[in-house]
DNA sequence: ACGGCTTCGTGAATCGTTTCATCGCCGGAA
DNA sequence: TTCCGGCGATGAAACGATTCACGAAGCCGT
């Protein structure tokens, strides 16, 4: 680790660190604690009132209700709020209503794409509802998970979107306490868990991509595949069995390269031992689009040609499958759908009609999107 | 748009709705405001205070001050707290203590690993001091990032990370009255903006680029920008110029491809721009990898050779630089530390020693990452 | 025995908002 | 004139925590 290279550029200016803002020239403020200290005082509801002439109550109403405070009132108020700068504070808002306006997502590695559409697509549903979202990254770890969570306790947030780190749900049992409801994304506990679910039907996302490679005319396949443990690369293997047996093939048809980790680097890995494999195969389906990638570097760089002899099956359709050398055939999985579908439950589940939800567990079917990587007779 | 394939999985299972939670056998509570709905009350420090027969003030000391309460009474406390599953509410102590452990940061898009990285530092930072991080999406929309500046007041957060839109800072310029601290990131402000800023030396990293084509023997450079509105296209322009002058080249030796956008399918339109040129051009420079990515995919569908009889260089060092087919070189901005050092200056200013604080500019140096795709004699 | 000190705990005030019972006022009906 | 209804506005009571000025013991020394 180098020491970074800093550029400092003090600038002092005018030394603008914090000033105290008093109660204003000619109003008769009797507080005994004086804005004295370095901290400005927030405008507050009070304010407002004194300044419009009337009381907070009334202040409160031009807000949440203006249709019951007579027209000349509201003008005024109004116009004070403008005046003043006047924001109310959610907190307050929040401890009198006893519910936030804030829903959270903890995904499990911000850095992925698909995660990121995750994340679009809960937003958009909670704007909608004039929630907030609070995006957190668990980055795979436990501890990290814990943590989070038990800061959106303390923050009594609206509700939970969650892809939980380990399937036991350890963390999710134990947050279950604080009646926060929330909804799992992209994956489905084994444990009898009650709440609700979304997830991808990764069974169906695996036949996919072998009922394509085996349409190009291949009787044979191999599968790159992450750890098995995970239900992602166990299910995905399933459906490309399945899609042997409709075809009619064994299924020792299909062999497996399984590699540590999800990512690149294993691809690269994995791609080598591709080519010393005997017979070498002519059709990969990786686990994973960057499984694929790592695969397709590792190929490009021993020569050998992609699709020409070797077709590359990807899985998520990240951006950056259609922006490989050779453009990447994936199974795409609706992330914006899944992260809008989970919140639109949860706003269920919290929102007025919460007496009428019937926990649920949605499942979304993934499609394929074909590109150059594995079809017979390339393009161009 | 096609309807979403969606498969409903209703299962009613017990019928878990939310329920209500009394004040328990042999509690006599005598509050008017029973959990008669379907609402279950959260259990406060109140109900803590009573289940270990001490005072509301004593629970909060043993949170808050342990070593001033006396072991026994301590330790009682302590094991109500964990047996009632108590959790302190964050909005409560936010309206007493007048200021948030939150703080936000708004990116331009979620979906670029740069951001993702940002992000990373940012929250690693905050979680050291025990702050919650709020990260939102502005997705390049002043609206959007207007509406969520303004959330943020409300929220009164502790203070606000932020990749402005626009240059002009008109946002930021409104949300300056609401006396948030907020420090500006991967951007320097035209206007005289008296808040911190984290950026990165872009004329440096565009010399970095082409001072390394230079050194490989190349005479005549292209530059693949995106619109030279942003500071961030004209600066790593300005960069390459310098390093001409460095080498005793003309400005002329430097050509320009300017497309609208700075993404993939842009690259791709740079590189059958880049295929039409006479003489063809032999290095290239782009000003983002995703532009790189996508010359690299139009330079690869015409069969033309990287790096043998084009280098590249890309810029950003984003995670699938290294996995393109042909390893990108790149210039890598400090994305972590940029938000590590972002919040860090946030968290200075919002912090007690905040009356020592001075407004400062910090810039960071970018560096070059040489792989594959720029040096003349290809590994391998 | 009594003042003074330390050690622990108490209870009320406070933060900024919403909500709700209440009140003043005005016009119309009896 | 009195009474009533309705419209608008009011003020106080929550919400759940923190803080702080006090008070109640217990202990010591003189």
């Amino acid at each position: 680790m180098v020491a970074p290279r800093v550029v400092l550029s003090p600038r002092p200016r005018s030394g603008c660190v914090a000033w105290a803002r008093g109660p204003g020239p000619g109003a008769a403020d009797s507080r005994k604690r004086e804005t004295v200290g370095l901290v400005a005082r927030m405008v507050g509801i009070k304010d407002v009132a004194r300044q419009a002439g009337v009381s907070v109550g009334t202040v409160s109403n031009v807000i949440n209700r203006p249709e019951m405070v007579a027209e000349e009132t509201r003008t005024r108020v109004q116009a004070v709020i403008a005046q003043l700068g006047y924001v109310r504070s959610e907190s307050a808002r929040h401890l009198r209503a006893g519910r936030s306006r804030i829903i959270a997502l903890l995904v499990l590695d911000m850095a992925n794409p698909f995660f990121a559409d995750v994340a679009s697509g809960a937003e958009r549903a909670a704007r909608e509802e004039g929630l907030g979202v609070m995006l957190c990254n668990s980055a795979q770890s436990p501890a990290e998970e814990a943590d989070y969570l038990s800061l959106f306790a303390e923050q009594r947030v609206r509700g939970v979107l969650v892809t939980p780190v380990d399937t036991s749900g350890r963390n999710l049992a134990d947050f279950r306490r604080h009646d926060i409801p929330y909804v799992v994304v992209d994956r489905v506990l084994d444990s009898a868990d009650e709440g609700c679910s979304v997830s991808v039907d990764d069974v169906t996302g695996g036949s996919l991509a072998a009922r394509h490679l085996l349409a190009q005319g291949h009787r044979e396949l191999v599968y790159v595949s992450g750890p098995m443990h995970l239900s992602q690369c166990r299910d995905r293997h399933t459906g490309a069995l399945a899609a042997l047996s409709e075809a009619g093939l064994p299924h020792t048809a299909l062999r497996r390269i399984e590699g540590e980790r999800l990512d690149v680097a294993a691809g690269r890995d994995a791609g080598a031992r591709l080519l010393g494999m005997t017979p070498r195969p002519t059709a990969v389906f990786c686990a994973n689009d960057l499984l694929a990638l790592g695969v397709l570097q590792a190929l490009f760089a021993a020569g050998v040609s992609v699709p020409g002899e070797i077709a590359l099956v990807g899985y998520d359709d990240i951006e950056f499958a259609a922006a490989a050398a050779v453009p990447l055939t994936s199974v795409r999985q609706p992330a914006f759908r899944m992260g809008r579908a989970a919140a639109d439950l949860l706003i269920e589940e919290t929102g007025e009609a919460a007496a009428g939800h019937r926990h649920q567990r949605i499942v979304l079917q993934p499609e394929l999107v074909v590109r150059d990587s594995s079809i017979s007779a390339p393009r161009h």
